[in-house]
DNA sequence: TTATATACGATATATTTAGTCGCATATAAT
DNA sequence: ATTATATGCGACTAAATATATCGTATATAA
């Protein structure tokens, strides 16, 4: 119910901690799952989805890890929501066009235009600003 | 995902469709379904559920039905969920500090900023805006 | 060679959301 | 009275989504 996904969550929360450590540190996923009571294995994925997405950097073996590569303050949290989890619509017929009474229905149009308030405002907030 | 659930919309839809009937005449729940292509029994049970929060009256037997009894143009939508669904939070923390790194993590302020914000937008529109 | 760490697909579990069933009650029409 | 139509409500089931786990492979520092 209007809820972001654990793994939104702790990508941001991964992502913010990254940034916050000195440069050439590699940060091993296990350390941060530790430090924030995130499960490990989940964690884990979640670091390898970012590091595809080019945001972060990885070493593999002993004093490897993680290390930001990406300007945090020039990602917005719609863009970063959407590259994880896909569009989001308020309602499905917002995101996707799927709706059985779309003949009938009044609400889609103020429904879009709410969906679209939501996400101007996630617009407003870069990464760098969730500390 | 960011999600409004199918209770929210088809008691906005229904809302909207009953508020658009002339006075004193009972809409069954019934037809509404079939009109916006919304199961039958899980309407009934929506709208026994703005029955009790008297947002709708009822009459049963043959003629029967649900009129509108509420002024949807001072109900806004974030009254509305939270009646429906309870306490909006984009994360669980900021809807009730559940969290096991609640210590050390960085981004619950700034989550319940953007939380804060998206309940604004709600608040800034009514139901009967909802066409 | 070993220990540590990422990479990644497959699978399992839990939670939430959506939908169904059965039976009770009220009432208009016949 | 009887029947058909409608709401009221609790229990249950199914489907979808989100969350977590497992297994195996690969890279590399010590």
């Amino acid at each position: 119910m209007l809820k972001l996904t654990k793994k939104v969550e702790y990508a941001l929360i991964s992502l913010v901690h990254l940034s916050e450590q000195d440069d050439n540190v590699f940060f091993p996923a296990s350390k941060i799952a530790e430090k924030y009571a995130i499960p490990n294995e989940i964690l884990a994925k979640i670091l390898q989805q970012l590091c595809s997405l080019n945001m972060i950097k990885s070493i593999k073996g002993p004093k490897g890890g993680y290390k930001i590569s990406c300007k945090i303050s020039s990602i917005n949290m719609f863009e970063f929501i959407e590259l994880i989890e896909g569009p989001i619509g308020i309602v499905d017929c917002v995101a996707s066009n799927d709706c059985n009474a779309i003949d009938c229905c009044s609400i889609k149009d103020p429904m879009t235009k709410i969906n679209n308030q939501i996400i101007e405002t996630l617009k407003g907030i870069t990464i760098d600003q969730l500390r």
